[in-house]
DNA sequence: CTGAAAGCGCTAACAC
DNA sequence: GTGTTAGCGCTTTCAG
């Protein structure tokens, strides 16, 4: 049996489309003994409003797209964890899609997607795009980009400091008497700009202590995964010269640099300490536990998806707006070794 | 300016709406030179079909809901991240939700989704709801099960073996040697089906080797993530008379399980060996690595999606048939030890 | 407070 | 081949 339309329950109860629309929708007062009679039609044809009748009326879609480069990166993982029941709480959906970082996926993506009514707004975290490809969006897409760049004004942006949070990681290696500190992640290459905050960052805190930087210690990678992270490492203690420390660009990367030291035979940290960046959960029961940079997901989450809803409420086109989430050093065992284990002290002077 | 309909484009073009709808979705034949004239003019308005209104005279949403426990669960994730490109390729978007295993959550979107034209069908793995649940589903939602429920006859089901798989996890061990063997992850309870298979495998491996099985080595946890893993584990090692190895449902579990040991000072595999279930990335770079069960992800997402696809497709409701996917076993280091370290052996008799 | 009716933009009989 | 047109099911303006 086909499933019953509004127009059903109209008839059933005796009234209009118009007032059955307006007991579903809540909306203008409806008498007592009307809205009675429509909920009991209501029920008894189990009555559900078709999804797609209504948006098309409505002009929207009721969804919104969150756009990652890929779902099985867990920093990922754990904010889409995080975003889906904050939209659900406003009546949205959620689209996912992942592009690989494919730019003319990301590109495609952004001109035809909510042109299309897939979606009314996107949350968006761009790998492939430049930010020069950014600005060239429709101003009319609600869109609110994550990472690390910086808004343009159209759009708005959300993400932590990272120069700052990545001064702060290389900062503590330092702290800790580590002098030659290698960086694993940088990209210095237009659509690299998250990683080159990075290497900004720990260029800073060289500098702030005084400390010249090896250049040959920043190692660039493709990606920010493990087998990058592995690669690296690899390289970095076949050297004559091996750091006794590493910043990596993003706990995974952290992840399979840390394999591939224990795997050479290094201690970690007593050889080579290492922190890393996202404070994903499976950085708390690596062995060691991983240091790490913790940004507010949660708060990244629910910032995102405020704004792009209240960009989506706006008719006018509102200036993009920046907003920084909190993030917090969480230093583990790579750095600072085990708690009750007995092992010589490295850091001090 | 308003974006250009399919009206617009029509006007411009000087044909019917039926002709632009023609050479848009490539129909019936279109005469070479009307169909010439046709995009000259989609492409002067720039024109994008409004998918809500094409849905809707179509009667589908375009979309497929895949639905699981958790985002942040690898598993999960690299699942999806098979499921979507799959989807995509055939013109589906991809709506995705996680329940938390939160069973009035999973219920309510099995019998409101579909008949709310939000999703033309849905791939599912259940949690919360038992095998008995699920046959109250609307027979009409296009279904496929993932995981470890066996069709009832209404939906597909696609899966591996467990009972097999977990039979062949814990002969390996049997076959290294071991003969106090825990197994972490047990749910005796209704929602629990994909544990009790997995205990019935370990049971069966037992029976193969004539070996008896001690009761209190099963450990019941709630779910197969780090930290149950991580729980039951402390309680194993702290009895007198300890597991010399451990099966783990999960990965996950198996990681925990692994940070534990390590942190109380055990070896593995010397002291305690260790074997999960999935194959997630993470096992392959743990310190030691993480033998475990390999399920064929890839073709369980292709299969997923195409015979859901299937089902979307056609009118009768067809009957619900039981896929099985490959799995196999990969020795990895917390069975085997480190391949060049020289180590006792601890197998034979 | 409620009814009638005009769309939302596209698809797909049904004609010609 | 191509045009006409009646919906898809809901929202919402305009009357009353």
């Amino acid at each position: 049996m086909r499933d019953a339309t509004l127009r059903d329950v109209a008839l059933l109860a005796g009234v209009s489309a118009r007032t059955v629309s307006n007991v579903v929708n809540g909306y203008a007062r409806v008498s007592e003994r009307t809205r009675e009679k429509v909920e009991r039609a209501l029920l008894e044809l189990n009555y559900r409003p078709n999804v797609l009748a209504r948006n098309l009326a409505r002009g929207r879609s009721g969804q919104i797209a969150v756009v990652v480069p890929y779902l099985d990166t867990p920093y990922f993982a754990e904010l889409l964890q995080a975003i889906i029941p904050r939209a659900r709480e406003h009546g949205y959906n959620v689209l996912i899609d992942q592009t690989d970082g494919d730019a003319a996926h990301e590109r495609e993506l952004i001109s035809r997607g909510a042109r299309a009514f897939l979606f009314d707004g996107m949350i968006f975290s761009p790998l492939g795009l430049a930010q020069e490809d950014l600005v060239e969006i429709d101003p009319d897409l609600p869109l609110v980009v994550l990472g690390e760049r910086v808004s343009n004004g159209v759009f708005d942006h959300v993400g932590i400091d990272d120069v700052e949070a990545s001064r702060a990681a290389t900062a503590h290696l330092i702290g800790l008497g580590r002098r030659r500190i290698a960086a694993i992640g940088d990209q210095p290459y237009p659509t690299g700009e998250a990683a080159q905050l990075r290497t900004r960052g720990y260029r800073q805190a060289h500098a702030d202590a005084g400390l010249p930087v090896d250049e040959s210690l920043i190692i660039p990678t493709p990606r920010f995964n493990r087998a990058d992270g592995s690669g690296a490492m690899r390289a970095l203690l076949g050297r004559e010269d091996p750091p006794d420390a590493v910043f990596c660009y993003s706990d995974l990367v952290a992840l399979g640099a840390l394999h591939t030291a224990l795997e050479l035979g290094r201690r970690v940290p007593e050889d080579v300490a290492l922190i890393g960046y996202d404070d994903i959960e499976e950085g708390r029961y690596s062995n060691p536990t991983i240091s790490t940079i913790s940004p507010d997901k949660v708060a990244i989450a629910a910032t995102a998806v405020e704004r792009l809803l209240r960009r989506i409420g706006d008719d006018e086109p509102m200036p993009g707006i920046e907003v920084r989430a909190e993030h917090r050093l969480i230093p583990r065992e790579s750095t600072v070794g085990k708690p009750f284990a007995a092992r010589p002290h490295l850091g001090g002077t």
